[in-house]
DNA sequence: GCGGCCTGGGACCGGTTGGTCTCATCTACT
DNA sequence: AGTAGATGAGACCAACCGGTCCCAGGCCGC
């Protein structure tokens, strides 16, 4: 029982940056086979379909990314710096997370058409990250800047939209909250 | 030789949702077979891989998207209001327009690790819009909030994001080129 | 250290993949 | 109207797909 767990993990840990760089479809047995060492036959004694180590896979990169994300935020006590900490955190720490980009933007333009359990996991990441309108605007943005570094192979579009992320975080956000809190009382 | 343009054209319109929606590796020829009505050897005739089909097709694919989000646009003298009308019609105008959601996004994801043909294509078309910071700022926010929308299967996010950038439009730009253009004379 | 269960290799499965080739038919030009 | 070239069906291909199964060997509790 110890072993067989143990090998589980590896499997997950080595085939997620396959599924988040190719794709569900893209990802072949043949290339998790060759990412994990293992045969078919080894493979398959732990899971019992693709899409089975598919979700697997996702639910790991998708902890990962998150836990780099909020690393070292829970302690700072205002809400905006530690926002504007997180948006820092998506832009700087690229290194240690799962090869392929984001795994929610990956997982999710993937499984928009068809494979409704990945797109379920996909959607349930969002809703459990989602807790205001700041957070779902904050996410968009970062998304879809990230992409779009991605794809030019730049760091300019994403470190803008940060900038402006914590403009507005500093602007408007900080502003509205010390008015609400000035009319309240 | 007329007719067979004909087809080509007809293959590109009916093969471009099915890559759209599935991806280029999801996208089976026998998906594209049923789609279009032709059969291997008919499709084969004017495209000399499946890859050269998808390549056209997102040719087609954004071509259409970025007419049915300038449309209307050209003719608005003030820079910030046109702009504008391009958000809304971002938002608004999603009939008409290839399914499976933003063909750049789709194919930036779909083509980031490997399949370098697409992804030159996807990264072209972008440089190409992108005439300015504003435009990347822009873009990065419709792109992920759109994202994030097709997701949840909820207009909100978009809409959000939406209503976010014209208000930065609004009070952050007009008001700095206002204050460029007082400072100019 | 022995026995049984857990583990993983590898052969095998039917179906599908992207791609090629041939040939009958249909089109379009003269 | 005749004919040459454009067209698309369909058979065929090897490779590969996800998945199943069995069995030898290694691991672990006794």
């Amino acid at each position: 029982m110890r072993k067989g767990e143990q090998t589980r993990q590896e499997i997950i840990r080595k085939a997620a940056p396959i599924f988040n760089q190719k794709g569900y479809a893209g990802a072949a047995l043949s290339d998790l086979m060759r990412a994990t060492g293992l045969k078919k036959g080894g493979i398959y004694r732990h899971f019992g379909s693709k899409q089975e180590l598919a979700g697997d896979a996702f639910d790991y990169a998708w902890k990962l990314a998150m836990d780099t994300r909020f690393e070292g935020t829970e302690q700072i006590p205002n809400t905006v710096n530690r926002l504007k900490q997180i948006v820092r955190n998506f832009r700087d720490r690229r290194a240690g997370v799962v090869p392929g980009g984001c795994p929610l933007l990956n997982t999710a333009i993937d499984s928009d058409d068809g494979n409704p359990k990945l797109r379920a996991k996909a959607r349930q990441a969002r809703s459990d990250v989602d807790s205001a309108k700041l957070a779902t605007l904050i996410a968009s943005t970062l998304e879809g800047s990230h992409m779009v570094s991605r794809l030019q192979r730049k760091e300019e579009p994403l470190d803008l939209a940060c900038r402006h992320l914590e403009e507005y975080l500093e602007t408007e956000v900080r502003a509205r909250r010390s008015k609400a809190r000035a009319d309240k009382s």
